[in-house]
DNA sequence: ATGAAAGCGCTAACAA
DNA sequence: TTGTTAGCGCTTTCAT
């Protein structure tokens, strides 16, 4: 019953021709070789008949390519990551190109795994969404032949070609925004230290305040990772001292660390925007649909899966160094109803 | 710079030994050939100071497997699918087998493609989340010697391992709920007609309305896919007819036609529970944080992913055709706020 | 208009 | 203890 041992050879055999003219055939190279009708013909219609699936993995050996592109991300659940997959995916399939997709787990030692796998597996690109505290191993990848596009996270100085958002922009205009409506004591609930979107958003808020004339208060400035956890646990430290702090609002940096701020809030029966006042990085689908409809900063580009299998092929057709452009996306904000104007007391 | 040439031969040719004892040595067979400590110290050494990466291709050929997991999923950005995905990932890792992942976009044209394309990639076997309104691809599929083993949706009487929770249990739960809180008029939002998940979780909605001898009215039962959009048209026909139906409550059988008709409650301004009630299937992470914290049936079970592989990796072992046993996992009911006590009036 | 043969990098049966 | 060799399925150069 197995059909994998339908190959060339045995199609070949069959027809009594030879394995080449069948080869040429299937892959429609018939014309071109002026093979006559008949013979294309009867290859087709065999090949068909037997249900011949040509064998990537032989291909690629001899090609010394895969048509398949490496995708890492640092975890498949969190929905702009997915969101992005979705698109990569989809866009690669238009050119023929699969997907291998790794979660490096915003794990170091994994992402370096991912990388290494893929490279054995002869990918012709990758995506990644790296970790962005180390960008050695990229470089390396990048000089061993495998192009890269670094997706949202940055190094500088390293010379890797990247998609982003403007994060520090976002930030800039989300805590301009709290500072509108009359807010100084703001605190920002930090992703991974020393990623490239957590310094900016990190420094678009600092430059907002500055902007403004509120001096920087370290202290307000916590929280280890993206996740929810994170978030939770930070929003519990910050609700026991709401009385001294006299922390107003709040801009959050990542949508699971708002998903966890908020359980926590919830839980303590702290109200918002009345209590305190809240924008948080990352739109999602539920955003307007939480207790509190949320203000959020959306990055979520329509075309970025588009953009970066662009950026990938054109690193496979140029042969010449032509450096492909980086890209950084506008992000923009979106208001709601989680912050209070302190104004119109 | 390219890395890529360092190769079994190349190493075998530098240090002047056979490609067979470098192999060996590499695959850690040193020892069991007896060859000498020296020469494995050696080639060890030499592979780290080349960077070898073994060719995963090559090897796949030689050996007519991938190590190689496919997974197909229709939408890897509903966060069900993304846990799923996730787990598959983590749990494969530890096995040393990766994930090859395709979205069927719940089209059956796709999610032929997909598997045709995983089979000539040799990919070992294929866990996929089927459409489910055809089986034929797939049986061809298992017969020709990819083992499958199928999430969520399952064929009646088709011989397929698969691993599913226990819908129809789930809603007739979930709709007893509702009727023991005095609902009588209740509608269904459903999905993909014909599915095995549809058609449990519409059949568990039956059951429950029977059991209570309430009259079943097909035109209840409306929806066509388990889609945001879905749910957003469906919900604004519901609303506008409000007065007529006498609805008092909503059982949704998936969590992003529930985001939908969440939406279009919103914008229409309609209380839940005051006005309607709801239950939704598929607890999410936000479903408590929710304008109105829904109850709803949770089917997401913890190490499903884990038994996914196991099941897999069971029918690679055994050449015997020990039948893997399907699985019917729990689903449980969480109860919030979104439904309201009629009996209290 | 078609074919023979080499070779991609690897493993394994057989040899020595 | 190590090596020779064949071959996985495919593409491609060179012949005819």
């Amino acid at each position: 019953m197995k059909n994998n041992n339908v190959t060339l050879k045995y199609i070949a055999q069959t027809l009594d021709v030879s394995v080449t003219t069948v080869s040429r055939v299937l892959n429609g190279l018939g014309e071109q070789f002026r093979i006559s009708k008949n013979t294309i013909e009867l290859i087709l219609v065999t090949a068909d008949k037997l249900n011949y699936r040509s064998n990537n993995i032989a291909k690629g050996l001899r090609l010394k390519k895969s048509s398949t592109i490496g995708l890492i991300v640092p975890d498949i659940t969190n929905s702009w990551f997915a969101q992005l997959a979705l698109e990569i995916e989809k866009e690669a399939r238009k050119h023929h190109y699969n997907i291998f997709l790794c979660n490096s787990n915003d794990d170091l030692k994994i992402e370096k795994k991912c990388i290494a796998l893929l490279q054995s597996w002869m990918v012709d690109g990758i995506v990644i969404v790296p970790l962005g505290l180390e960008s050695e191993h990229l470089v390396k990848a990048s000089k061993s032949g495998t192009p890269l596009v670094l997706i949202d996270r940055f190094f500088e100085g390293v010379n890797l070609p990247y998609i982003t958002s403007n994060d520090f922009e976002g930030s800039l205009e989300a805590t301009q925004y709290l500072i509108n409506n009359g807010h100084k004591k703001i605190a920002c609930f930090q992703g991974i230290v020393g990623t490239s979107p957590n310094n900016q958003r990190v420094n678009g808020y600092k430059k907002a305040l500055k902007n403004n004339k509120i001096p920087f208060d370290p202290a307000l400035v916590i929280g280890t990772d993206f996740g929810y956890h994170n978030g939770y646990t930070c929003a519990l430290k910050i609700i026991k001292d709401l009385d001294k702090t006299e922390i107003t609002a709040i801009f959050s940096t990542g949508n699971q660390i708002t998903l966890g701020l908020l359980k926590a809030f919830k839980e303590k029966g702290v109200k918002i925007p009345d209590e305190i006042s809240l924008v948080s990085f990352d739109e999602q689908v539920y955003s307007d649909l939480l207790f509190t409809p949320l203000s959020t900063v959306s990055h979520l580009n329509e075309n970025l899966g588009d953009l970066a299998i662009k950026m990938l092929l054109n690193q496979f057709d140029t042969n010449a160094k032509v450096k492909p452009k980086n890209v950084v996306l506008k992000s923009k904000l979106i208001i709601r109803d989680s912050v209070k104007n302190l104004n119109l007391k």
